[in-house]
DNA sequence: ATGAATAGTTTGTCCTGGACATAGTTGTAG
DNA sequence: CTACAACTATGTCCAGGACAAACTATTCAT
C-alpha cells in the first residue's frame, strides 16, 4: 500500500485468506508452518498481518498437491526448488506402460486446449466420441485425459484457467451424453454426490455416463452433498446404491473417516460405492461399503450387484 | 473415538469446521460471535473443542442469509427465533406484484421437486421450455423458479438435498439447450465464470443460453476462477467482455472490491459485466464496468455494446 | 429542514503463542 | 521378522487482544 512499486504485477494483496483460498492450505496450516518449518516468510503490511509473495504462494501449491500424493510438510518445506519440481515430474512417467492408439490422440487433445481452440477442441471430442461410442470414450479417452491434464497442471505446464476450460468443456459433452441416453428407469436405482469440500465432479459424471448405458437410473445430486443430506435422498429417492466420488486432490486422510461416517448414516440395505482417483487410500472397508479404484470396477459392480438381486429378489 | 455410542443421532459431530463449512460463517466469526453476543453457545467435548447442536446451527445457518441480505448480526443475536421465522418469510412476498400465468407453473414445478419425482419434473421443464421459447423461459420460468427455490429453501420447506436436485435438474437441462443451439462464432466474445468463493453457476448458465441464442460466443470456464487467470484467460481467448456472476449468497461486503480489483487487472478494452442477484450491493462502478442487476438488462447490455461498436469500428 | 461532515459503534478478520490428539516413524523385544 | 511401545510430526483448536472498514447517529452549516 504504502509502496506502490512493489510489485505491480498481477497479484495485488495475498493477503492469508487469499492464500488460503489459491492452495486450500487453512490459515492456521499456513501460519504454524511459518513457525515451525520457517516456509512461508510472507513479508508483513504496515498493520502486521501476512503479505505473501507470488513465488511463495506458487511453491505452496506445488507442495499441497504432493502433501496429497503423501510427502510430508516437513521433507518438502526442507527441500530446494529443484527437488520439488523433481518429484512433480516423477510421478508424471511412472505408469504409461501402454503407448496405446490413443496416446496420439490425448497428445492432440492436449495440444487444443493449450491452444485455447474451443471450436476445435469440442469437434474433435466429439467426433472421438462418435468413433468410439459413449462407453470406450470415457473409459479410455476421458480417463486418460483428466490424468493428462491433471499432470500437465501439476508440472506448470497449464494455467488454472486452461484447467478450467477443459474440464468445462468436457462437462458439457458428457452432460448432453448423458442427456440423450434412454432414462431406462431400471435397477439399480443410482445416488450418485460427492462429500462436502469436493467439488470434482467429472469423475461423477463418468461413471455415470456408463452406468445409464447399463440401463441403471441416475439421480445426481452435484457437488457438495451434506452426509447427513446424502442419507435423507437416498431414503426419499429409494436408492439401491449410493455412489461418492473423491478425486486425487481430496486430502487422503478424511476419505476414511468420511466414508464410514456416512456408511453408518445409511440404512444397511442400501450399498455405498466410494469411487474416484482418491478412493486409493481408503480403509478397510465396513461391509456394504465397496471401493471402485477405476471406471471397470464400477461396471463389474453393477454387474455384480444385480447378479445378487436377481436370485435373491 | 473412544466412545463409539456418543450420538447415534444423525450429526455425529459438528466442529468448528464442519460448522464453518455448513454455514459459511468462518471459525473466527463463530468464536467471536460466541464472546461477543452468547450466541452460538456450543457444548465442549472432553478436550474443551466446541460441540455445535443441531439446532443453533440451523438458526446460524438462517442467520447467515439473513445477514447477505442486509440484517446486522448484533440485532439478529437478539432476536427470538419467532421473530428471525417472520424475518425469513417477510422477505418473501414483497414482490409479488403480478400473480402471472407462470405462478401456477412455478407452484406445480416446486411440487415435483419436494415429491422427488425427477422424470415428472425434466419432462415439466422439458415441456415448459419447448412451449414458451429458450429466452421467455429462462427469463420467466427460470429466474422465479430460482427465486422460490431459494425461498423455499430459506424457510425450511426444501431440504439441502432437494436444492441440490433441482439444481442439477435445471444445470443439465440449460447445458443441452446452450449445447444444441448454433455456434455463431459471431462478436462479442464474452468470457463467464465466477470468482472464487461463488460456487452458484445457475445464473451464469442463464446468461450464456440468453447471449448464446443473440449470437454472441460464449466461453465459459466455470465456477471459482482465480482473478488473475480470469485476466490471463481474456486475453487468451480475445475476449471483448468478461462477465462474473454473484449469487444472493455470495457476500454482498466482498462484491465490491473484487470487482475492482478485476477491472484493473484487465486490459481497459476489456468490459467487464458484474451480474447476477448478489451485483445489487456492488459499488460506485469504475468505468468500464457494467452492473447487470437482472436477466433483461444483460440484452440490454449486449445490444448496447453493439451499437457502440458497429459505429466505431 | 436537508445535506454533509464528524464522532461513535459494530463487525469481521488478523495476530500470538500455547495445547493436544492423531498419524506416521523408529526402536526394541520376543 | 513381527508386534508393541516410545517418539516425532502435523493439523487443528483455543483464548483474548487488536484494528480497519462499514455502518449509524449526531452535529453543524446552508
Amino acid at each position: 500500500m504504502t509502496l506502490a512499486q512493489d510489485n505491480m504485477c498481477a497479484r495485488p494483496a495475498m493477503t492469508i485468506s487469499t492464500v488460503e483460498r489459491d492452495t486450500g492450505l487453512g490459515k492456521d496450516t499456513l501460519r504454524v508452518w511459518e513457525r515451525r518449518y520457517g516456509f512461508p516468510q510472507p513479508e508483513r503490511d504496515h498493520n502486521g498481518e501476512r503479505v505473501y509473495p507470488a513465488e511463495q504462494v506458487e511453491r505452496l501449491r506445488l507442495m499441497k498437491r504432493l502433501i496429497d500424493q503423501g510427502y510430508r510438510p516437513g521433507k518438502l518445506c526442507a527441500a530446494s526448488d529443484e527437488e520439488l519440481a523433481r518429484l512433480c515430474n516423477a510421478s508424471a512417467p511412472a505408469r504409461d506402460g501402454e503407448p496405446g492408439p490413443s496416446e496420439d490422440l490425448i497428445r492432440q487433445l492436449i495440444r487444443l486446449v493449450k491452444a485455447n481452440d474451443v471450436p476445435a477442441l469440442r469437434h474433435a471430442l466429439n467426433q472421438s466420441m462418435m468413433r468410439l461410442g459413449l462407453q470406450s470414450f470415457v473409459m479410455d479417452v476421458v480417463a486418460r485425459l483428466n490424468h493428462a491434464v491433471g499432470e500437465a497442471w501439476m508440472n506448470g505446464e497449464f494455467a488454472v484457467f486452461e484447467e478450467h476450460l477443459y474440464t468445462e468443456q468436457m462437462k458439457a459433452l458428457l452432460r448432453q451424453a448423458i442427456g440423450s441416453l434412454p432414462q431406462s428407469g431400471g435397477r439399480p436405482r443410482i445416488l450418485l454426490t460427492t462429500v462436502p469440500d469436493e467439488q470434482h465432479v467429472l469423475g461423477l459424471l463418468m461413471a455415470e455416463a456408463l452406468l445409464v448405458l447399463e440401463g441403471a437410473t441416475c439421480i445426481s445430486l452435484g457437488t457438495q452433498t451434506p452426509l447427513f443430506d446424502i442419507q435423507m435422498a437416498a431414503v426419499a429417492h429409494q436408492a439401491d446404491i449410493v455412489a461418492v466420488s473423491f478425486s486425487a486432490a481430496f486430502p487422503a486422510r478424511q476419505v476414511g473417516p468420511l466414508a464410514n461416517q456416512l456408511r453408518e448414516l445409511l440404512p444397511t440395505h442400501i450399498e455405498l460405492w466410494v469411487g474416484g482417483a482418491g478412493a486409493h487410500r481408503a480403509p478397510a472397508s465396513p461391509s456394504g461399503t465397496l471401493l471402485l479404484p477405476n471406471l471397470p470396477a464400477a461396471l463389474d459392480g453393477l454387474s455384480d450387484w444385480r447378479t445378487r438381486h436377481a436370485t435373491c429378489t
